[in-house]
DNA sequence: GCCAGTTTTCGCCTGATAGGCGATAACTGG
DNA sequence: CCAGTTATCGCCTATCAGGCGAAAACTGGC
């Protein structure tokens, strides 16, 4: 058992702590991770997650923004929110660096430039990862994906307007399976997340009538199912 | 923006981090949490979270268990996860300790020996806390009521084997509103969480037909509802 | 032993919501 | 004007949560 003196920080020892950003986006139609290559060991040639170092006066909200900022700009990054912190004592093969990931979502229309070192991976087909990152990655499409079904978590990922079909698309993409249009519809307006607006969208080459453009009634994420059991009385 | 060498641990600068728990159980019908009395500034005399330092080659779960074990059994705690790290610059008046939380869940029935500093205390009547454990507090029970509705978590709150009453009791003080046991039977046997044992329990003094005895199937968090919507097709 | 009181358990009903499917609306180009 | 295409709506079903009252199974008292 540690002997540390309770709750006295002039005894706890220090050591590194790291921020990491598993940045995920639909990209023509597959949901992807946003990860740069290393140039240098260990793991070099491999696949990371963005991320770095936080500086003493930084709340780790902010050193992840600084850090991406190095990646996208930080404005296209709709949501962003802490996933978990790792603390195993050999994932990075150096010395001990404890990381705190946060999962990022970027919008599908917004197409950030990005460093030649960096670049967008379908989240079905990753490459091997440096480090533990795999593990955040895994962590951060679950979380994506249940909360696609119990809040509005899916205006961080659509246009400001946008179709059902275009919404039908985007949200098969980052869930992994098919979903149809017309239950879609129901489900997302009935717990008021979408509306529709005033416009109708200009048709396809191949003709069809005029889809209505919808759009997310708030763009902050907000709880819209309250779980299915155990609920108070009325 | 941070001009840290990105991902070199070298560079990266180390600041003390702490390990809390935010340990909850139903303690005579009423959901509690595990806090102790401070008895040095800053904060003296206010309730702070069990915790401590992370020596530099624990584990945060093995950390966290073991500054859990000056206070209960550890043996006692049938649950354990991790809640958030909050990195507030000011959240220490002294200098900056990070912070990661844990989930600790204790059945009712296991009456751990405290410490003489040490008490539980009802979550909706909690003392001022120290630093900002409150914040810690509030998210505990936030995670532990919506878990108890789509996942099987109730099996750390509840003794071993038990009647539909007394599970109606401990879900109904945990919730913080009043459940039906027609109701939570049904649902609870449905998702196989809980299933019936051979025996029945003996009446109380007043009579009434003996209850059949229940007991949770499985004893390790398992998520047992499927959202609610979005779902794959079939 | 029977009866009144108590507690548990079961069956039946209702309401809400997800989800499937086909019909209809509203556009295209030829 | 028509065939083709896409979007939208209405109707149906299935599932599940939840309410309520009846019946089951015990108690203690007379």
């Amino acid at each position: 058992m540690p002997v540390t003196k309770k709750s006295d920080p002039v005894n706890i020892p220090s050591y590194p702590h790291e921020v990491l950003a598993v940045v995920l986006s639909v990209r023509d139609g597959n949901l992807c991770v946003l990860l740069w290559r290393r140039g240098q060991s260990p793991f070099r040639y491999r696949w990371a997650l963005p991320g770095g170092g936080v500086q003493p006066t930084e709340w780790l909200r902010v050193a992840i923004t600084g850090h991406l900022a190095a990646k996208v700009d930080v404005r296209e990054v709709a949501h962003l929110e802490q996933l978990a912190t790792h603390s195993a004592i050999d994932r990075d093969p150096r010395t001990r660096v404890l990381a705190t990931a946060y999962l990022g979502l970027v919008p599908s229309d917004v197409r950030p430039n990005l460093p030649a070192d960096t670049a967008w991976h379908r989240v079905d087909e990753l490459p091997r990862t440096a480090f533990d990152h795999h593990y955040f990655i895994d962590a951060a499409v679950g979380r994506l994906r249940a909360k696609l079904s119990y809040t509005n978590i899916g205006f961080a990922l659509a246009p400001a307007e946008f179709t059902i079909a275009e919404l039908r698309d985007l949200f098969s993409a980052a869930l992994g399976y098919e979903l149809s249009a017309t239950n879609l519809t129901r489900v997302l307006t009935r717990r008021q997340v979408i509306g529709p607006t005033e416009r109708t969208a200009r048709p396809g080459q191949s003709g069809g009538r005029p889809a209505t453009v919808y759009k997310f009634v708030a763009r902050e994420l907000t709880v819209t199912d309250p779980f299915a059991v155990l609920r108070p009385p009325r």
